[in-house]
DNA sequence: CTTATATATCGAAATGGTTTGATATGACTC
DNA sequence: GAGTCATATCAAACCATTTCGATATATAAG
């Protein structure tokens, strides 16, 4: 007895209103419904969390200061003017996104771009402020 | 008298004793430099508040359902069954980013992706968190 | 084993972001 | 112009992030 899309569903409701046609409206709603179903929640949140660790101007300075080749923690304080606790918290955070790998030598630790399409991210931001 | 970079300049110093080389670590601190002052601050802000907008899993699904087209704040938050307050606020923020453009008719406002790479943006990501 | 150096982690303060009910604005309808 | 509907804005509570000094860890050198 339950449809898709329950006839006294507030969804339709407000659909119906919108078109003025509830036939219509049943599949708006019903479109509506199917495009947050292909929403997968943790895939989302994957995705946002690539974003976020992109988000903060110190670790976009980072990112491109990386793109030149492989630093230490050491030579990127120096070259942005932070503490070392910052930076190094910075590099965590840019590290568990997957943004940029470490490779431990010795008592430093070299970071680097990973293989993954940071560049490109990154010029896409540029080219997007540009306009 | 005053070179670009000082003898005594803690970063040399620094570099210095990483390399255990002067010369070295002077030519290095100069390309630390360069890559610094070629960064622009305000560039560097505007392109994070692009991700910044990004980085929420509400806003990247508004962003996701604004690909199937044009969308009113009513069927947004229908969709994603959020009070409509916070999802007018993250339009908002979407909007000030520019990723998305607003379109008023009457008393809807609808919402559509910029031209932009937007779209080119979300693939990426899906791309690095499927690695 | 002590010292020095490079980095990570902790902790507390400051700051910023998200959420949501309540209220304001603005447009269409009667 | 009173009522209704769509949206925006406000405000306060709540939660997350940033910052940085202090401390811990780990490696290398003496």
């Amino acid at each position: 007895m339950n449809e898709d899309v329950e006839p006294q569903d507030p969804c339709v409701e407000r659909l119906a209103r919108l078109t003025g046609d509830r036939c219509k409206a049943k599949n708006a709603a019903r479109r509506l419904q199917t495009l947050t179903d292909n929403i997968d929640e943790s895939e989302l949140v994957a995705e946002a969390e690539i974003f976020k660790a992109m988000s903060d101007p110190c670790r976009l300075a980072i990112l491109k200061l990386l793109r030149e080749g492989e630093l230490c923690v050491c030579e990127i304080m120096t070259a942005l003017d932070r503490p070392q606790s910052s930076t190094s918290h910075h590099l965590s955070i840019l590290k568990r996104a997957g943004l940029i790998r470490e490779r431990k030598e010795g008592k430093w630790s070299r970071y680097r771009l990973s293989e993954g399409a940071v560049i490109e991210m990154m010029n896409l931001a540029k080219l997007m402020t540009s306009l």
